[in-house]
DNA sequence: CGTAGTCGATTACGTGTGTAAACGTTGGGA
DNA sequence: TCCCAACGTTTACACACGTAATCGACTACG
């Protein structure tokens, strides 16, 4: 997924993964920029989305660049990574580690479609293929 | 799953969901058996304990039933409830509710075990099959 | 019958979070 | 050159959370 990456001590809030869900789709991007792609939909003001950015910056989770006055942003950690790690997270903490008993309940809230079940159905398949590593 | 489930308007935090699972293992409870339960592998004092029940009560996650002279405490809201609703929660913020990518992000995470996979593969073959409703 | 221990309720307190205003600086237009 | 607008930084504030002590009532033991 990615190699080297850095680590996030503290953990991404709710309100910070708008932000970065901004950063991951175009970077970098000035506060105005985030506050302009987050903004509307939040019901944000740029101050807050400059708040927000700064926590982002010493949780490491952002890194900052000048461009003359004022500063871009880019994200630190990949989408992927976060992704990943935060599912993680939920196998670990509700279901003993174990994805199985995930998905089992994801068919039961009716969260797996159709579509779901064959994309799933044929990473499987390539999962199997790689067996023998 | 549950028929009529009572919503729990405020989520379940971290610590109080230490107290469900004990109450999800065995109820009903009085405060101190909680606190046994729950408190060694925490290193919560009785207090503590005492204050996560109150919130869960007002949160309404739990009953209360007076016995004598302490209250048993019951969970109002059912584990398997609980785990399709985190899930759902999940997928939905982190996925745009989609099921696949999560299974795809496990895998790549190594969080999938051999026996994971076999279970979801049997998982998903039952699904099909029940397709046609 | 008094008193110590226990119970639920109330209060406490530091930190994180959501949300934002105020402040000090500085670059760019008039 | 002067001032305003825009930047990043600092401060603010209410509420949630983790963790607990304190308090007033009551019960059971001595």
């Amino acid at each position: 997924m990615a190699g080297e990456l850095p680590e996030v001590g503290e953990r991404i809030t709710e309100a910070e993964l708008a932000v970065m869900e901004a950063l991951w789709l175009r970077s970098p991007l000035s506060a105005t920029d985030v506050a302009d792609a987050v903004g509307k939909a939040r019901g944000w003001g740029l101050a807050t989305v400059k708040t927000l950015l700064s926590r982002l910056v010493s949780k490491q989770a952002i890194a900052t660049e000048p461009q003359g006055r004022r500063f871009l942003y880019t994200p630190l950690i990949e989408r992927s990574d976060y992704l990943g790690g935060e599912s993680k997270r939920l196998v670990d903490r509700l279901f003993g580690g174990r994805a199985a008993p995930l998905f089992a309940y994801l068919a039961e809230t009716e969260a797996l479609s159709d579509t779901d079940i064959a994309e799933i159905e044929a990473l499987l398949k390539g999962l199997r293929q790689e067996e023998g590593k």
